[in-house]
DNA sequence: TTGTAGGCGTTATCAG
DNA sequence: CTGATAACGCCTACAA
């Protein structure tokens, strides 16, 4: 197994000094045509592959990006990673993914594991802890969540109004002549903020807010409160809603699965939105009205955010907020 | 903005040698205590990060693998990637993703891109050119695909066994009953593979095979052609399926509404099973059968394999098959 | 057990 | 424009 090709090697195939074959490589514009095609003439002749070690080292910055995200397994993550990508490929930036639930089972620090790799910047993805990347003294920015933490620690905030989101589902309802109106609700700051819109539009319509939140935010734990909330006598006090907001899409199937098992027709005689766009919302059997963040979009404002921070010096808090739209397809039917 | 502490700062702190420090580190255990405890006290006190780049520059690997995975909004490679974690971190050894589809999309290659990180090793997840890779001359191993390019590159396979899930799935609808069992599949190898299970086991059951094939993987590209068999009128040459095997869950999910749309009652008139046991399959409004290959324990076996390959030498292709499993929900009734 | 010296493959800084 | 030369931070013999 014969050893790697160095810039060495690359250079005295080309005839020319190392520092030739490093200008080429980072294509500075001074360089004699002839002398560059020979660098690359030589470069794929011996299937050099540059070490971004190296560079690292002997360099300012490493030209990588670290993103620690919440839990692989939402998909609005994967969307958002997509955006991030597109955008830092156009600044040369490679970006390297940590999973945060996972790695801290594993007993890991993905913000100290960044270090080590001497990334330029961390995209912090979800609700991870914004004071200790702030602390970590790495540029970063925060997306999708508009928490204290982040506020606190003077990071850029790339984040969807998720209030004016559950605003808009509720208001939606609303127009459609809902006056039973139900939110289902889970833990988490997400939802909390979702929640928070359905409550001020709620009361912006001089209706009576109920909430009932779930243990947590999957399916199966929704379409039990569902179950109970649908289920309840029709007494004065408390008349079966007409209509629910459901903070997340799975927990809006879960309504609709409740709904379904006692035989209350959707969108007949309840209707249900969801939040989030996933793809289960556009399959035939669900087609399930939802409320769309738009999270590659986040995820290339972020990029841009994080490249002007590490190229522009000094650039301000410049956080960003975007306004969610709605998905309209069949759960929802006029009252 | 002071400089990143070095190991000679804290060697210096602790008053030792820079080696000694290297050594505490790598947790030799040719230290004394006394030393051993005063080197860590100096790291934690300046706040030290040993630089991975200058590590992998100076040693002899990087400890870290690159894994390439075809399409992350694909929940299986989630868990994949999970197990591959877990099975990694007991090594030490760090991993970055790769996004294959996304990154083909910017023009950069993953497998270039690993190059230059000098990982030690490669675990190839989907449909990915396993020849590219095993040119590279980086140790790798492939997970959950079984083609013929990743033998032909002599690539331990670490596999689901597509084919006895197909198979699997059919078997069960056949003991229930039923005779007229139609398959939709879809382009790609991992269909390609069910769908043959599908094939033998009705071969083997002396039925007749009615495969329909779906433009794409999704589920309205299945709902679609789902509604054409299931619309045909009940002819004595092709009578309608009293059940069907689609060879994912999106696909399947295609399949119910379909069915629902025509009227069709699941699983009183049409039993339906699914592949992968994705989350949607576990949702009440859904409740599908599915057959389950464990991704998080193939990840699991993937990154021991590599780990043997990387730490142990000139071991074996040691590729392994796992035969999938029958999650039995309430889609299927018996005929 | 501890310390010393050399080198890993680049980039960056200066002279030519 | 081009070509030496010194870092970059660590590992790995080897010597003490």
């Amino acid at each position: 197994m014969k050893k790697r090709p160095t810039i060495y090697d690359v250079a005295e195939r080309a005839g020319v000094s190392k520092s030739l074959v490093s200008l080429v490589l980072r294509d500075s514009p001074r360089v004699s045509d002839a002398k560059r095609e020979a660098v690359l003439e030589a470069v794929t002749a011996l299937n050099y592959t540059p070490s971004r070690l190296a560079a690292g080292l002997a360099g300012t910055r490493t030209r990588s990006v670290g993103v620690i995200i919440d839990d692989f397994s939402n998909l609005w993550f994967v969307e958002a990673l997509a955006g991030l990508r597109t955008a830092l490929a156009e600044g040369g930036y490679a970006l390297s993914v940590a999973d945060a639930s996972l790695n801290a089972h594993l007993g890991i620090d993905p913000i100290e594991a960044f270090r080590a790799l001497r990334v330029d910047g961390i995209v912090l993805a979800g609700e991870a802890s914004a004071p200790a990347v702030a602390r970590s003294g790495v540029p970063a920015v925060v997306l999708g969540v508009r928490d204290l933490g982040a506020e606190l620690a003077e990071l850029p905030v790339i984040a969807s109004d998720e209030a004016a989101g559950g605003r808009l589902a509720t208001m939606h309802l609303a127009v459609q002549g809902h006056r039973d109106i139900a939110c289902v609700s889970a833990p988490g700051a997400s939802a909390a903020r979702r929640e928070r819109g359905y409550c001020d539009a709620i009361a912006e319509l001089g209706l009576t807010p109920t909430v009932v939140r779930a243990p947590d935010t999957g399916e199966a734990a929704a379409r039990e409160v569902a179950a109970e909330l649908l289920a309840r006598a029709e007494s004065a006090q408390a008349p079966r809603p007409t209509a629910v907001f459901a903070v997340n899409d799975p927990m809006a199937v879960g309504v609709i699965g409740a709904a379904r098992e006692l035989g209350i027709a959707v969108p007949g005689d309840l209707s249900v939105v969801g939040y989030d766009d996933s793809p289960i919302a556009a399959y035939g059997l669900v087609s399930l009205t939802s409320v769309s963040g738009d999270p590659r979009e986040l995820g290339e404002a972020a990029g841009q955010v994080l490249i002007a921070k590490l190229e522009g010096g000094a650039t301000q808090i410049a956080s960003r907020s975007f306004t969610p739209r709605l998905v309209a397809r069949g759960s929802v039917a006029a009252y």
